[in-house]
DNA sequence: GAAATAGTGTCTCTCAGACAGTATACC
DNA sequence: GGTATACTGTCTGAGAGACACTATTTC
């Protein structure tokens, strides 16, 4: 780490939280986007962050974790770091630095602001392009992208985008959103069976045929990886 | 991304980006510490890093290169972030946040500088407990050993750690010492032969017994993933 | 020859993919 | 009954683990 440090030698970069917040809705991989109110790129959209307030964050996370809900009234299921960003041409104004976060939240438990004000949306990834998007965040969010396409191969983090009681059909569904991919009803079950990470609870729940079977989440559990992926 | 900048309104927190810089030597994996000249911490070891210049440094990347070069004047093989550490007590100076990049590099291409001088050293990672270590770098240092275990279970970095000619016994030998158990030699070669990222070259070289075959890694190839782990 | 290391052949085991077959709900 | 979704049984295939076997070198 630094030497004593020399505010006259070293000129500090702009350094910003940024998150890329993902749930699946009607099988679409969405984005959460807020606009912009100020410059630069005044009513492009962008990623929900902001900077650090050393008063009240006791580090980053919790700053990602204020920002969000501040700006959108959420807070995640998931949350992890993604990659931080940084460069002299990533913003106009100079050399900056972005920490950005990568996070899951369930659809139900995220709509209720969201629909009330006009400057947060849900965004499908896949229509990002058409959208004014400012700094390097369309690449960011293609970065999240990828990085939770591979988590949903090796781990159980696809739960996270699923509200507390879910059956089987809905898991299998969201991961074949994620990875854009059917996969075997099979290989969910023997992978929840393996992980003893979700619990069956006594109700079933219709779903159009016979009635499936709610699980959730057992209280207090970590995220379980794979040693072995899903085909691709 | 933030709202314009108010410098009034936000302290800005202390930003360095430090680097582990790993190598195996005689079947043991080490890391490299440099000895604090400078409060807070002085005299004990640390991280190599330091503070972006952002009048030289295009991103971080090229500080997290440019201060391994002045500091150890070495040039990794492999270089990836490994994580944001950020917080109100890592840093006696207050809120600090250090992005720390994890590294590799063969140790005939590591050693010339550091011998000639006792302010950096090549540390085993099994002895760091009885070492003064600044900040929470210790702690650092463990995240980036459990990454690289990681990443040796899935992938092919352990090749990193190896000079440009190597045989496929010193290749199996960096892996069980990252991994800190042994490997079927028969595993390696069939992962060799999977991945089409080495060629073997028109030499071998006397090892003991028989004669080894040479291979390198194919210049400008990409680093290769497996779909399946190692055992643990 | 023995010792040491390199390399091959091949069996087992685990788990994802595939898919047929059964179960239970609604109409 | 028909249709829809839930769930099970079981075969195949890929790749890691294990380990016996052969090959080539030095002594």
């Amino acid at each position: 780490m630094a030497d004593s440090y020399d505010i006259r030698k070293y000129k500090n970069p702009l350094f910003t939280v940024d998150s890329v917040l993902f749930t699946v809705k009607d099988a679409d991989l969405k984005v959460l986007l807020v606009k912009r109110a100020s410059d630069p790129f005044t009513g492009q959209w962008a990623l929900p962050g902001g900077f650090i307030d050393i008063d009240i964050d006791h580090d980053a996370d919790m700053t990602a974790l204020r920002k969000l809900k501040e700006k959108t009234n959420i807070t995640p299921q998931y949350l992890e770091q993604l990659h931080t960003y940084s460069g002299v041409s990533r913003d106009p104004r100079g050399f900056s630095v972005t920490l950005v976060y990568f996070a899951l939240v369930a659809e139900g438990n995220a709509s209720a602001h969201v629909t009330t004000v006009d400057d947060v949306k849900w965004t499908s990834v896949g229509e990002l392009q058409d959208l004014p998007v400012a700094f390097d965040h369309k690449y960011i969010v293609e970065q999240a992208r990828q990085r939770l396409k591979q988590k949903a191969l090796y781990s159980m983090v696809p739960v996270y985008c699923l509200p507390e009681y879910f059956t089987v059909g809905q898991f299998k569904s969201v991961i074949e959103t994620i990875l854009g991919k059917t996969v075997q009803r099979k290989t969910i079950i023997r992978r929840i069976e393996a992980t003893d990470m979700l619990e069956k609870m006594d109700e079933k729940v219709r779903s159009g045929g016979r009635f499936a079977q709610l699980y959730r989440v057992k209280p207090g559990v970590d995220i379980v990886n794979f040693e072995r992926n899903l085909s691709t």
